[in-house]
DNA sequence: AACGCGGGGTC
DNA sequence: GACCCAGCGTT
């Protein structure tokens, strides 16, 4: 597959230094206010680029200026106590990137004196850092001139090329990599990458319909040209969810509640969690389990069932709120405010604490 | 190349 | 309900 053989009619490598310019004044114009953009320290750069991977940009907003407050460079991140990071990630999802940026960081700390490494190259054997993010810090924060290739710029320059392969695939990654390594600019590599990127999320954006009378390198779309923009980008259909069913217990004792850390490195690792078995149990299955854990049941009440989506798992989530004599010896039991400051709740389980708050408040009437 | 890894916004 | 987001690491 090459470029040549697409069936377009303008080639924008023959028009490098105009779309270039239309990029750069475009971006100049138009591009959002973010505080990474407004003081671009090294270190703003690369946390804002580990927390916008696959997340969006107004969620990271209120994480990113609770997290410099918190950790304002390199080495207060470096000597982070990690339990307590973990809490200023709580909810942002893919915890291994919070624990990696803390790896990586201690890593700067102790090999390259405290600072991230100029070069793509470098960059690139840091922990948590990959093609996409080492071209972004690079150019962005050294100004060198490397492309900065990410699901914004797969979609924008797919629809440019009229590429209707699918942009998942290695080869037309590859592809579209290439070009955008052709188009690069000699000066403001960092504006020109961010500038396609923006492209990618106010104009050629990636649900609905594209905003092509306000794209500013519209005379070069194939796409456009074409009319085929919701044709493009094409990707396969992603894996159904497995479906879990589970049944959690919201196990009660003088107003503290039973939380468990789930084991690391795997989904949720090292987070917080309500127990919860495996499988849909009634309530005399429950009775039976709650004797099993050597707790003495006092009252037991379930709750709505209620789903929770993972991007590859559906949990099915069935609970009761059951209050117990003693708190036994196996498992951590923490007032609701503790837990709060405390520890890390997986989100799936942060509605169960708001519903004990709000039955606390009914219980007081 | 395929899979595991969160959570939420938008249509 | 479907889609997909400023991806990376492992196998």
């Amino acid at each position: 597959m090459t470029i040549e053989n697409t069936s377009r009619k303008i080639n924008i490598l023959d028009h490098k230094e105009d779309f270039i310019e239309r990029i750069l004044s475009w971006y100049q114009w138009e591009r959002r206010t973010m505080p990474w953009r407004e003081e671009p320290l090294p270190y703003y750069i690369w946390l804002s680029e580990i927390m916008l991977q696959q997340t969006r940009v107004d969620t990271v907003i209120p994480y990113f200026h609770r997290f410099i407050g918190k950790y304002p460079d390199i080495r207060a991140l470096a000597e982070s106590d990690e339990e307590e990071l973990m809490k200023y990630w709580e909810g942002l999802g893919y915890y291994n990137r919070v624990r990696n940026l803390r790896a990586t960081a201690m890593d700067l700390v102790e090999n390259h004196g405290g600072r991230l490494p100029e070069t793509y190259e470098e960059l690139l054997k840091l922990k948590g850092i990959g093609e996409y993010t080492a071209g972004a810090i690079a150019s962005e924060a050294f100004g060198q001139k490397v492309p900065a290739v990410d699901g914004n710029v797969y979609r924008v320059m797919a629809r440019l090329l009229g590429v209707r392969e699918d942009i998942k695939e290695r080869k037309t990654q590859q592809l579209l990599k290439e070009t955008v390594s052709a188009l690069l600019p000699e000066e403001q590599v960092g504006d020109f990458n961010q500038g396609l990127i923006e492209v990618g999320a106010l104009i050629c954006i990636p649900n609905g319909s594209p905003k092509c009378g306000l794209c500013p390198v519209r005379k070069y779309c194939i796409a456009f040209e074409e009319e085929i923009q919701d044709e493009i980008p094409r990707k396969k259909k992603p894996k159904e969810r497995r479906v879990e069913e589970r049944t959690v217990l919201l196990l009660e004792h003088e107003s503290a509640y039973a939380i468990r850390k789930r084991p690391e490195g795997k989904l949720l690792g090292g987070l917080y969690e309500f127990p919860h078995e495996e499988g849909f149990y009634g309530p005399e299955e429950v009775r039976k389990l709650v004797k099993e854990m050597h707790l003495s049941l006092l009252s037991m009440e379930p709750l709505k069932e209620k789903k929770f989506l993972f991007t590859h798992i559906e949990w099915k989530l069935k609970a009761y709120h059951i209050r117990v004599e003693n708190p036994g010896e196996e498992l951590l039991f923490a007032d609701r405010e503790i837990i709060r400051e405390k520890y890390t709740l997986a989100t799936a389980f942060r509605e169960y604490l708001e519903k004990l708050d709000e039955e606390q408040q009914a219980s007081f009437l």
